[in-house]
Parts: structure tokens; C-alpha cells; sequence
RNA sequence: GCCGAGGUGGCGGAAUGGCAGACGCACAGCACUCAAAAUGCUGCGAUCUCACGGUCAUGAGGGUUCGACUCCCUCCCUCGGCACCA
């Protein structure tokens, strides 16, 4: 009888497995797919610990179970390694990010190995490499390229004593996590993204999917939609009007007061301007000034009486009461939130409190429909925030709260106040962190790009700039960004090339502009001839029905008979060949694109052909003449794909082919004490040429964070070695939707309550918005999602180094094998509950691995024949039960109870038939074992003779014949209470049941009377009423 | 303050409205042993009783029900999240 020697059986299983890859995905397998996921866990320098194994395991069954019942499976695993500890490590130790990195997930992949997770190694990723984050770089271009990346101002925690910017997670109650002082707000510009953009999607997806309720509300609250009315107040003595957000328009009556945000920037700009309305202009200042000095935790401190000053000079009405109100600014109101600014009134605490403190008068509008002394609140001793009926609120009087909200919404928006309208508390993502060790943004800024683009619009012969589609032109470039320059040449009727040039010359232009330029008609050769003698650089030349020499003899004959003068002719004749123009025009240009029609009477299709000859575009437009008023073109959209939108100005992406932007290696990762990331000291690093104009340009220096990397990773898992490989470009990503198609969406997602919200909404975020530009298949990517709950310490805290009762696996492995631990992290508890470690609790589960590798020794060496000759049904009925409840408490995540079945599985075995178990049933139970155990099940699976490894033969079906048992124990009660019970027949009918319950020697006392009732719950209970 | 989860032996925990405490840890007794470890068997909520058996027990209090850990109401406590969101 052999020995349990897990370590010899787990390392010669680790090897076998490897070798074989059983636990490999297959891209093309016919088998439905399954794709398991956990959260991929940042590498630690502390290694891995028992609250990673938790989910590891888990999700581990499931797959197991899964690839058993025959799915083409696919449970990866890969590293989140870019993140604050690696980097502080870095500054502290010198060591790099790079390097301790590699050490650390060389231990993490030894360990998670140890454990025999069924991972596809293959697919192994990491943040931090190249070849990772260049693609988390591409796709970073294509919200920036989308307009969903934006630079703005946004507040940062800076920690003055270290004179560094901190990260949420460095700030602990509003103090430094290092130093301990107190953590101001600081604005800085940042790069956001525009996920408040996607607030509905991201909440209207969460309908369909399959997440834990827990999730799902907190994901709800984090986005916090709320419905209600934007309602204007008309400022008294100007045009102008305040908007205010609110949900509780049924108040409107009571409304006395506004409050604005002392962040607002409207009042910023109020104090700026010197002719305003303020009239306590330093009062103001000073309170601002006041609250901006106040940390985060004073100021939202809870019970803290709330200070603010009115804004004296400015008044405003009620657009309900038409009454004047006064208007404050006060630390309580957000200014992000809404518009900023809120009215008060008496049924808001807040506004209460703050009201009596500064004595602005208060109204009351709302009574409570029951219960509370509505005579305190009618004498404002007392707020009252509920709903209620309406009073003091003229025609809405005697309504609830609920029906006069929308009618007082329809009446204000009959006079113009009020429009329905919906907020969201989900803000958006400030992306940018002014670290090192996170991916680089690739974006480029260029000073001479960033100057306001021009471009020169120059009419042709007879024309102004007040024709055609000219003004439109005008207008709707200037829309979008550009300053549009269209002088009206002299002598339009009698063209002199030189006078034209010379206004032209003084139209604006300098040198050093982005410029570019648009010809229509005869203005096309003279945009040619001014960029030559000028020697300008245009960056987009377009040319509308350019006239030309290539024209015929009809054609000059036509212009002749217009009043142009033989000799202006041939100047223009002279100038005019824009064969030769072009090609030496084209030298200057970095684009040239020409228009034309195909009825263009001045510019016939024979002629076309020439155009057509040359290096620029030529776009040929149908049915549009000589593109002027008389053609009916006062507008000509087609033309506006050649200006996009400008957007912010000066920030040139990194060109695909030039993905990845790396990480420069620096002297020092600390953080610089201009709130900088140490990549701005990197100056080779930092001065580029543009890709734009070529001139010269600094990298972006912040990077990005933590939570880029993961956004994506369930995505790169499915992506081929090729895109990893090979260059980053759309063109390559495209080629990897095939395979997202086949995998996605994740079947089941399991990780930690922390990252419920953000983590979790960044993903679906992203993945949203790649669906939604055609780059990822499916809206969203997780159909399931659980939670598991978190390992506390021997001593009931949360695992920590510094409190020393962190638990490392490699010691329980080494003692009691990877099985046991495995089983021992699904037995503790409730998968989904916070649990804590029971340093003795292993030995529970490592006994039982030994009782089961005992009873296989008995069997299979004391009886080596392949069945026993009326080995017991009992046994099979065992076994059975066991596959059933196993099955099923698997897929219901309760695993503590399926280890507990699989115990009193062998229990019963051992009590009830020694080791006489039919060879099937004994397979069937390694079967339900292995996913939990898959070590010991392998070894014993081949021990028994079998050549295929356990973990690819088919999952065991229970046979409900077998479970049905020939007698039960009938629980007899006499009103209501267990009394007795009997062994009784499977269906016995409710007759022959109270005459067993009757006759029974305990029951007999109990009979007081007459049989008065009964309740009969077959092959259960009997409860006899007397 | 709001939202969510939870409260059951000495401990971790189990229980489609139907025998509360499965399974495991710890503990005690017995067997094996010269002895110990390992293993196996037995016991293990409180209380009354020599005993058969009874009574009380699932945070507290009420309710629904023949019957409640489970459903409803009120309250207390613990944990997690959000936190001046108008």
C-alpha cells in the first residue's frame, strides 16, 4: 500500500500537464466555447496570498467542470504589473520598475503553477510590456481620435509636504498615506475621458446582465441618475438668467434663495470683471479663498455648520412666485454636480440650517400627508424634506408631490423657465497620472500646430466674397475651429493678376501660419500663383473648377465676350497652365485636391482629363456646374471633409507606426515638485519633431493609469501572438475582431467587491465605446459577474505585511499539499462572505485527501479486480447524491457545501461498505473530485489503468433512480411539534401515514381528542391537530 | 445620513416554510500501542430528569402560519460601499 506523497504526485502532475497542454484553449475548436475569467492580480513583491487563491480556485472548478462537460474552455491568466508599490519600491530602492517586475511574476506564475490552476499559459499577458501597452496606446488614440479624450482642468490630491500629486489610493482620510499631513486639491491639467458620455449606456446595459445584485446597485449609485427640471431664473435689472438643476421642482413655491459653488466659474469671472454686478467683490474673495484653503474632510464633515456669503448687487425671481430672491455661495454646493448652483428653500436641511444661521427668510410649500406636527413646520421650528401635499403653491395647491412635479414643469416650460432634464453623479475619468511607472499617453504637443489653423478663400473672376457658397463656407469653417480669410479682389469685372496678388499679400497671411487655401473658379490658378511667389507653405490646397490654359480656344472665347481683355487673357493664359503650376505648386502643399463637375460650363468633362492627369486628387462631383450661385450652390457640404473639426489644438497624435511610445529609462521615479511626472525630466526623450509640421515638439509626460491596462485584458487574452508581435495599426487590430467574435462575450467573471465599481465600469466603458466604433463585436463583455468575499487574518483584520499575519501558501503547499489548500479555501466559508483564516483548519481537508487516498489503496490493491461481485447499491446511491449535489452547488457557487458532500460521500462510503465499490462508481466520484482536487484525482484516475488524463474524460451524469430510496423517515408532529418519527414506505398515502402516526408509542400520550386536522407533506411529514 | 450584505454551539459554518446545528476545527472518552504520533470508534447548544423524555434556544420584540433560521413589521449590532449629488 503505498504512501500519499502530494509534493512527488503534484509536481509530476504540473510537469505532465505542461507537457501535453491540456488546459490550452482552441481558437477553432468545434466545442461550444466557455470563458472563465478573475481578475488578473497586480505581482506584489510580497507574492501571492490566500485571498488570490480563493478566486483562482473557484473559477478553477468551474472551468474544470466545464472542459469535463465538454466546452472548449478558456481560463487565462496574466499580470496588472504597472502600479504604485513597484514604482515607490523603485524610489526608494533604485531598483527598476522593469526589473523588479520580471522577479516578481516570475514568483507569482511558480506559485499560481504550484497550485494547479487550469490556465492556458499560452495566452500569458502583461501590462507593463511593450507589446501590451501599445495597443492600450492605439486604443487610447481612438478615443482621443473620436473626441472622448479631452484636456482639462481637474483637481489632483497634492500632498504639500512631500510636494507631490497622490493618487486616491495614497490618500487615507484625507491625510497623506506617507507623511500623514493633510491633502490639498490642486487643478492641473489632465487628460479625461468622456465617460459621463456613456452614463446611460453603461447604466441601460446592466439590465440584461446576469451580475449579483450587489454589483449591479452599486454600479447604479456610482452612475446616480437622477430625473428632474432645469429652471431658469431671470436675473433682476439684465437679460441674464441663472440655471439651476433640481429634482424636487415641487418645492419651486418655497424656493427663497440660490447658492452657487464658490468653485464656480462663473463666479470667477465675476470677481475678474471690473464693471460687475458684485458689489462685496473682496468679501466674496476672501470666502473663497477661505474654503479653498479648507481640506476635503473639513469641509464635508458631518454636522459642520456650513459658511457662505450673499453676492451683494445680484438678485434673481422666482419664475414660480415672480418674488426676488437673494443669492449666496456656500461650501455645501458641488460645483460639478448639476449646474452648480441650487435653490434653497425650507424643505431642504441643508438650505433649512443654513438659512436660520444667516437669517434669509423661509417658506413653506409642502405638508406631510401624515403623522408628523405639520404646525412646527408651518412655523419653521422644524424641517421636513419628504413628499407631501402642496400649499403656498397658488394653482398646484392640494396636489402630491409626485402628480405636481411634471405640471409644474409643463407650466414654467410654457413661459420658457423649465426644461426636463437628467443628471448623472458618474463624473468623468481623469486619466492621466504624473507618474513613471504607467503607460506613456502618445500624444505630441506642437506649439505651431497649436496656432488657430487660417485658411484663404479666393473667389474668381466677377465674383465677391458674399456669393456662392462663400459665406456659408465662411461661417460654418469658422464653426469648427478655423479663421477664415475671404478678401474681395479689385477690379473683379477686369482681372490684373498683380493688383490681386497685392491685396492678397495684405489679407493676413503670415509667415509661420497654418495655412491653407481655397480657389473657386479663375481664384484657383491665382491661389497657384500667389503660393509660388510667395513661397508659402500651404497644408491643404483645394482648387473648385479651376479654370486653366487646358481649356479651348470656345472656352477663352467665352471669358472674352464676359469683358475680358484680350491682353488680361493672356496673362491669365501666361500664368494659367497648371500643368506646369501644379507640379511645382504640389512641392509647397502637402495636399492638393481639385473639385470638378461634370457639367461645368467654363470647364468641360473633355477637358477634364488633363486634371485628371496630375498628383492631386481630383474629386469629380455630379450634376454641380461651375460650383456658383447660378449652379443653384449656396452651400457646399462636400467640401468640409477637407477640414475637420480642430480640436484641441496642438496635441498631435503619435503616428500608428510609431506605437509603442516606450518608457525612457530615468535616473530617478520620483514624482517632481512641480506636481510633474519624472518623464519631464527626460529631455531626449521629451523633444520631438511633430509628426504634423515637423517642427519641434514635446512628448505629453504623464501616464496613464492603473486602470488602463485592465480595461482591455479580457480583450488581449483572446488576441493572437501575431498582433502582439507585429506592428500596432487599425488595419492589424481588425484582424483580431475574428477571434473577440468567437470568445466574447466572458461567461463568467468573477473578482473582488473592490472593484465593483470602478474597474468594472471602466472595462464596460471601454468596451462600449469600441463596440460602438465597430472595433469589438459585442457591447458588452461580461454576461456574469460574482464576487467572492476577502480572507481576514488569523486575527480578524484585513492581511497586511506591516501587521505581519499575511498567510504565504508556499509553506501550506509544502506541508500539506496544493489539493488540500484547495479544498481548505472552498471549505472555510461561503464563497461570497468575508471569511477568516483558521491556521488548523487545513488539517480538515488535508485528512480528508488522506481518507480518500486510504479507501483507493484498500479497493484497488486489497481488491485489484476490476469489480466485486455484488459490491453495494448503497455505495452507488452514495456516489450519486454526491455527483448531484456537487453538480449543482458548483454552479450555484457553493462550494463550501460540495467539498462538505464530497466528505460525507467518503465518510458514508467507509462506514457503510468497507471498499466494496463498483469500479464506475469509484471513476464517478474521482470525477466530481477533480476539479477540486486535481492532483490526487490524476494520480489515482491513472493509477486504476487509465491512459487519458482525468480532466478531459466527460462529467459524470447522476442517475435519479438511484437516489430514490425504498423507505423513509416520516417526521411526525403533533400540533406543530416534532413528536416522533418512522421509518416508512416512498409514497405512502395519507390514510396509511396518521395511522402509522397514530399508532405510534410516542405519539399516544400526545392524543388529547378527536383528530381536528391534518397536514400531510408526502415522503416528509405528518402534523396531526388536535 | 443613504445603499447593500450579514447576525445560528467553544470556533468556521449547514438547512426549496417541514427533525436547527450537515461537514469541519477544537475538546473529551475508548480502541490500537511498551509509549507517543497517526488512525479508527463514541460523545459534544443550554437546562430539568436516575431514566423514558420534557422545556428553552438561530441578535431583540411583535406578526403571518398547522409549522418560521427562512416570510412581514419595528428596533439593535457588525461588515462593505457611497457620502453635502439639490
Amino acid at each position: 500500500m503505498k504512501k500519499y506523497n502530494h509534493q512527488k504526485i503534484e509536481k509530476k502532475w504540473q510537469k505532465a500537464w505542461d507537457k501535453f497542454g491540456i488546459y490550452n484553449a482552441d481558437d477553432t475548436s468545434k466545442k461550444p466555447k466557455w470563458y472563465s475569467l478573475v481578475e488578473f492580480p497586480y505581482p506584489s513583491g510580497s507574492g501571492l496570498h490566500v485571498g488570490h487563491i480563493r478566486s483562482n480556485t473557484a473559477m478553477d472548478i468551474v472551468s474544470r467542470k466545464r472542459r469535463m462537460q465538454g466546452h472548449n474552455v478558456l481560463y487565462p491568466m496574466g499580470w496588472d504589473a504597472f502600479g504604485l508599490p513597484t514604482e515607490n519600491y523603485a524610489i526608494k530602492t533604485g531598483i527598476s520598475p522593469q526589473a523588479a517586475t520580471k522577479k516578481n511574476t516570475d514568483t507569482f506564475r511558480k506559485q499560481l503553477r504550484a497550485m494547479g490552476f487550469s490556465f492556458d499559459w499560452s495566452r500569458e499577458i502583461d501590462t507593463t510590456d511593450p507589446k501590451y501597452y501599445k495597443w492600450t496606446q492605439w486604443m487610447f488614440l481612438q478615443f482621443y481620435k473620436h473626441g472622448l479624450a479631452y484636456k482639462a482642468k481637474a483637481e489632483i490630491n497634492w500632498c504639500p509636504k512631500d510636494k507631490i500629486g497622490l493618487a486616491n489610493e495614497e490618500v487615507e482620510n484625507g491625510k497623506c498615506e506617507r507623511c500623514g499631513g493633510a491633502v490639498e486639491k490642486r487643478l492641473k491639467e489632465q487628460w479625461m475621458l468622456k465617460m459621463t458620455a456613456y452614463a446611460e449606456k453603461l447604466l441601460g446595459g446592466l439590465k440584461d446582465l446576469d451580475f449579483i445584485p450587489e454589483v449591479r446597485t452599486q454600479q447604479e449609485n456610482w452612475i446616480g441618475k437622477s430625473e428632474g427640471a432645469e429652471i431658469e431664473f431671470p436675473v433682476v435689472g439684465s437679460k441674464g438668467k441663472i440655471k439651476v438643476f433640481t429634482t424636487r421642482i415641487d418645492t419651486i413655491f418655497s424656493g427663497t434663495f440660490l447658492v452657487i459653488a464658490p468653485e464656480h466659474p462663473r463666479l470667477a469671472k465675476a470677481l475678474e470683471d471690473q464693471d460687475s454686478f458684485l458689489k462685496n467683490k473682496n468679501e466674496v474673495k476672501a470666502y473663497i479663498e477661505s474654503v479653498r484653503n479648507k481640506s476635503e474632510l473639513e469641509r464635508s464633515a458631518e454636522g459642520k455648520e456650513k459658511t457662505g456669503v450673499e453676492l451683494k448687487g445680484l438678485r434673481v425671481i422666482n419664475p414660480a412666485t415672480q418674488e426676488e430672491m437673494p443669492v449666496w455661495t456656500s461650501e455645501f454646493v458641488i460645483a460639478h454636480y448639476g449646474t452648480g448652483i441650487v435653490f434653497a428653500d425650507a424643505h431642504d436641511s441643508r438650505d433649512f440650517a443654513f438659512a436660520k444661521k444667516y437669517n434669509i427668510p423661509l417658506k413653506v410649500s409642502i405638508q406631510p400627508t401624515e403623522g408628523l406636527d405639520f404646525e412646527k413646520i408651518k412655523n419653521l421650528e422644524e424641517c421636513y424634506e419628504g413628499e407631501g401635499i402642496l400649499c403656498n403653491s397658488e394653482q398646484f395647491n392640494g396636489m402630491t408631490s409626485a402628480k405636481a412635479r411634471p405640471k409644474i414643469i409643463a407650466w414654467l416650460a410654457e413661459k420658457g423657465l423649465a426644461t426636463p432634464k437628467t443628471s448623472y453623479k458618474l463624473r468623468d475619468w481623469v486619466f492621466s497620472r504624473q507618474r513613471y511607472w504607467g503607460e506613456p499617453i502618445p500624444l505630441i504637443h506642437c506649439d505651431n500646430c497649436a496656432k488657430k489653423p487660417k485658411i484663404l478663400l479666393i473667389h474668381g473672376l466677377s465674383g465677391s466674397n458674399q456669393e456662392n457658397w462663400f459665406p456659408w463656407f465662411k461661417r460654418t469653417l469658422e464653426a469648427r475651429g478655423y479663421d477664415v480669410i475671404t478678401p474681395n479682389l479689385p477690379n473683379a469685372q477686369h482681372f490684373i493678376l498683380n493688383d490681386w496678388l497685392t491685396v492678397l499679400e495684405h489679407s493676413g497671411i503670415e509667415a509661420g501660419d497654418r495655412l491653407s487655401v481655397v480657389g473657386h473658379s479663375l481664384g484657383g490658378p491665382t491661389a497657384c500663383q500667389f503660393i509660388r511667389t510667395y513661397k508659402l507653405k500651404v497644408e491643404n490646397l483645394v482648387l473648385v473648377a479651376p479654370t486653366g490654359k487646358s481649356q479651348g480656344p470656345e472656352q477663352w472665347k467665352n471669358l472674352s465676350a464676359k469683358g475680358v481683355s484680350q491682353e488680361h487673357l493672356l496673362v491669365i493664359q501666361e500664368f494659367n497652365d497648371q500643368n506646369k503650376d501644379l507640379a511645382k505648386v504640389a512641392k509647397l502643399t502637402k495636399k492638393t485636391t481639385i473639385y470638378l463637375s461634370d457639367n461645368d460650363p467654363y470647364i468641360p468633362v473633355e477637358v477634364q482629363g488633363d486634371y485628371k492627369t496630375l498628383k492631386p486628387t481630383v474629386k469629380l462631383l455630379s450634376n454641380k456646374g461651375h460650383f456658383n450661385a447660378t449652379a443653384g450652390i449656396t452651400e457646399f457640404p462636400e467640401i468640409l471633409a477637407e477640414f475637420p473639426v480642430v480640436a484641441d489644438a496642438g496635441w498631435i497624435p503619435v503616428p500608428e507606426k510609431n506605437l509603442p511610445v516606450k518608457l525612457p529609462k530615468v535616473e530617478k521615479y520620483q514624482p517632481t515638485d512641480t506636481g510633474e511626472s519624472p518623464l519631464s525630466k527626460v529631455e531626449k526623450w521629451v523633444n520631438v519633431k511633430c509628426p504634423n509640421c515637423k517642427g519641434p515638439a514635446k512628448r505629453e509626460t504623464d501616464t496613464m493609469p492603473n486602470w488602463a491596462g485592465s480595461s482591455w485584458y479580457y480583450l488581449a487574452y483572446l488576441m493572437s501572438k501575431k498582433a502582439f508581435n507585429g506592428p500596432v495599426s487599425t488595419e492589424n487590430w481588425k484582424l483580431e475582431i475574428e477571434n473577440l467574435r468567437n470568445w466574447l462575450p466572458v461567461d463568467w467573471y468573477n473578482g473582488g467587491m473592490e472593484h465593483a465599481t470602478r474597474h468594472l465600469l471602466y472595462a464596460r466603458f471601454w468596451n462600449q465605446f469600441f463596440h460602438d466604433i465597430g472595433e469589438v463585436p459585442m457591447s458588452e463583455p461580461f454576461k456574469k459577474r460574482t464576487a467572492h468575499g476577502i480572507i481576514l487574518g488569523n486575527d480578524g483584520t484585513k492581511m497586511s505585511k506591516s501587521v505581519g499575519n499575511v498567510v504565504n501558501p508556499d509553506e501550506l503547499i509544502k506541508e500539506f499539499g496544493a489539493d488540500a489548500l484547495r479544498l481548505y479555501e472552498m471549505f472555510i466559508g461561503p464563497f461570497d462572505q468575508t471569511v477568516t483564516w483558521d491556521p488548523r483548519g487545513i488539517l480538515g481537508t488535508s485528512r480528508f485527501l488522506e481518507k480518500v487516498w486510504r479507501f483507493a489503496q484498500r479497493r484497488f490493491y486489497e481488491n485489484p479486480d476490476q469489480d466485486i461481485p455484488g459490491a453495494w447499491d448503497n455505495m452507488s446511491r452514495i456516489v450519486h447524491k454526491a455527483i448531484k449535489k456537487v453538480s449543482s452547488d458548483i454552479e450555484r457557487m457553493s462550494f463550501n457545501t460540495a467539498v462538505s458532500s464530497l466528505m460525507t460521500a467518503v465518510n458514508e462510503m467507509t462506514l457503510t461498505g468497507g471498499s466494496t465499490i463498483k469500479y464506475e462508481d469509484w471513476k464517478s466520484f474521482l470525477k466530481i473530485l477533480a476539479p477540486f482536487a486535481p492532483f490526487i484525482a490524476e494520480e489515482l484516475w491513472e493509477e486504476m489503468g487509465n491512459k487519458e488524463s482525468i480532466h478531459v474524460t466527460p462529467w459524470p451524469e447522476f442517475d435519479p433512480k438511484l437516489l430514490v430510496e425504498e423507505t423513509f423517515k416520516l417526521v411526525i408532529q403533533v400540533n406543530g411539534r416534532v413528536r416522533a418519527t418512522a421509518e416508512a414506505s416512498q409514497g405512502i398515502s395519507e390514510a396509511d401515514a396518521q395511522a402509522l402516526a397514530l399508532a405510534h408509542t410516542d405519539i399516544k400520550k400526545w392524543i388529547t381528542s378527536e383528530v381536528k386536522k391534518v397536514i400531510f407533506v408526502p415522503n416528509r411529514l405528518i402534523n396531526l391537530i388536535f
